[in-house]
DNA sequence: AACTATTTATAAGA
DNA sequence: TTCTTATAAATAGTT
């Protein structure tokens, strides 16, 4: 659609490919948006330059949603993850950390499902717990250890707003978890 | 570029759309072809129609590349950002889960501090909400085609399997969430 | 980065 | 559905 019929082989002319390509490029994405709106489709388009430099775009849903659907078709080699068994336990908060480590290893951009997602969604909520579980653990203990401090330091009295001295910073009352 | 001018919004006559989004799905297919080859780039075009199937190209590199490419590209973004502000934002889901392993490896046993607590209980918590997120993206997904083999089973004639030349691989029957 | 002569894509019709 | 064709749209070469 020009002065003059091209075929398609690469363009020797290294200018004149480099305005081809953004104008091209341009087109493309611009049909990908249109045949989304008009037929209420997905559309995501990829393109990498020679020099690697990637554009992209996606009409109609996000592209991480998109790419997904696209490794939904390809995740028959999906293992499946059993690991609810391992997980559901009361592991301790390392070996946990571990399990959910070499989970996430395993869950790639192709191997996708919603059993394994499940799985690892397990995984995320008791490491959370027992993560929650092992810093509020530590907080108590500072705070034992601070409060003592306070007690050699102020001679005995319990005091609610302390000084503060020494650039400790004692939570005052329960440690708040975030 | 037909008879008349469209506007570029939803097609409301079902089968004028089925046939727009045939012809202009082919058309898309075929430019992506044509920029690869005419300026030595590698695009991939990824449609999914409103029934849930899909159809894809890529051109110039397989489509496994081009996606990881577009991982890659999202993981460096990723690194530019402050992670405990920003992590609850739209971060894809595999980024994020690298990010979250990486912590893991990073927190070892003679490592724990409250505040490295802190950081990993954020980024599980964020993991926690994308994995759901991305689950719940899967299951809807599922039941938009399900809905669409039951629309079929039950007496719709749809049958498209497109006539398919050109590397282009819609699931021939349901796309199975293992 | 605009401009147009042409080619190409495609909407509607057969 | 597939082919045809009038017309809109994209774009190659030019300025």
């Amino acid at each position: 659609m020009g002065r003059r019929k091209v075929e398609i082989k690469l363009i020797e002319n290294k200018s004149s490919r480099q305005v081809t390509f953004s104008k091209r490029r341009t087109g493309l994405i611009e049909k990908a948006r249109q045949l989304s709106v008009l037929c209420e489709s997905s559309v995501a388009v990829l393109v990498v330059s020679a020099s690697g430099k990637l554009y992209n775009s996606s009409s109609g849903d996000n592209m991480t949603n998109i790419i997904d659907r696209y490794g939904i078709q390809h995740a028959c080699e999906l293992r499946s993850l059993d690991l609810a068994e391992n997980t559901r336990s009361y592991l301790p908060h390392n070996e946990l950390l571990e399990s959910v480590k070499s989970n996430l290893e395993e869950s790639n951009v192709d191997n996708v499902s919603v059993d394994s997602l499940i799985s690892l969604e397990d995984q995320l909520e008791t490491a959370l717990s027992a993560t929650r579980a092992r810093k509020e653990g530590l907080l108590r203990e500072e705070n034992l250890v601070l409060t003592s401090q306070i007690g050699k330091t102020n001679g005995g009295r319990q005091n609610n707003s302390p000084a503060n001295s020494s650039g400790i910073n004692p939570p005052e009352t329960l440690p708040l978890l975030k």
